[in-house]
DNA sequence: TTGCGCGCTGATACACTGTAACATCATGCG
DNA sequence: CGCATGATGTTACAGTGTATCAGCGCGCAA
């Protein structure tokens, strides 16, 4: 079995986010699609690609706005609809805020985010065995699924060994 | 006005809902702990319980007010807050709405919940394997948990039986 | 009994999250 | 060019949740 991919970064709270690959995935998975990967939308990836934290919308657009500039959220909103419906971030209802994936995975892998209730980075990881259990559970209940969502908040590993360093 | 008690809701998906245990369990609870069930938490819950679906704080309001009597939603939200802390009913986070807690545990045991996106209704089951694989997954991570929410969104036996019915 | 503390509720205001509706702009295409 | 289509800008608004302060009820101690 092998230890899930590439999430090296999770050693630390700040584990360290590539917006580049972020936003390389999303030109990829744009063209292969045919779908516009428009100034906005990669402004906004940028935004919650850069972020080990999840977003808000509002958030968002603070940050894209500037001196003369002014984004509007429901513009923020109609990207991030975008992007979620691709598969490039994920919504985090525990929150309403946004995180962009970090796998390519586009769902159906037993997704699981690790939101730290200390630092606030959000960790995202799968688990083929939920998954599975999931399925059983749900099979044994005569209930066919289209989307799930599990997140756990706790305090994360770096949080645990340095406490309240920031 | 909003549909009340009988259109659909126990049409199906779920046809028993009883208060009168929840408020039970409730008045036990809160023997038990030393705290007070007054009567707009018996009335919050009494409202919540009634339903097979999740009902918004202000859903709650609404239904709990009538002619000369306003329950404003900060109210009820206070209630909610009460009735969640105590495991009495359960927040429902990719829909904003509140649910009754149906069974005893108050948290840790794999409680899943089944949203069927068809007659709105919930179900709550647990799976200890799911909770068990989670605990693991988890410790691979180095992440210790607190809490945690996992809910499904898709389609329930009853609808996949007859759908649409209504 | 009164006075006080404390928790619950009422009420207003407000902040945050999300959507509807419509105008505008860019692009591609016959 | 004229038109269709999709993205964005803009305003307004609905839905969700919180802050704050005031009043109320109830137990408890002096």
């Amino acid at each position: 079995m092998h230890d899930h991919a590439g999430t090296h970064a999770e050693a630390g709270c700040h584990g360290h986010h590539r917006p580049e690959e972020a936003l390389a995935r999303a030109e990829a998975v744009c063209r292969a699609r045919d779908l516009q990967f428009t100034r906005l939308r990669r402004d906004v990836l940028e935004v919650v690609a850069s972020q080990a934290r999840p977003l808000g919308a509002y958030d968002i657009a603070e940050r894209l706005s500037g001196p003369g500039k002014r984004v509007a959220a429901v513009s923020v909103y109609r990207a991030l609809d975008f992007l979620t419906e691709n598969g490039l971030v994920h919504r985090i209802a525990s929150r309403n805020a946004f995180v962009s994936c970090g796998h390519t995975h586009t769902d159906g892998a037993g997704l699981v985010f690790l939101i730290c209730r200390n630092c606030g980075s959000i960790d995202e990881t799968t688990s083929p065995e939920i998954e599975d259990q999931l399925g059983r559970t749900l099979a044994k209940a005569g209930f066919k699924p289209s989307s799930r969502i599990l997140e756990v908040e706790g305090e994360c590993g770096a949080c645990l060994g340095r406490p309240a360093e920031d």
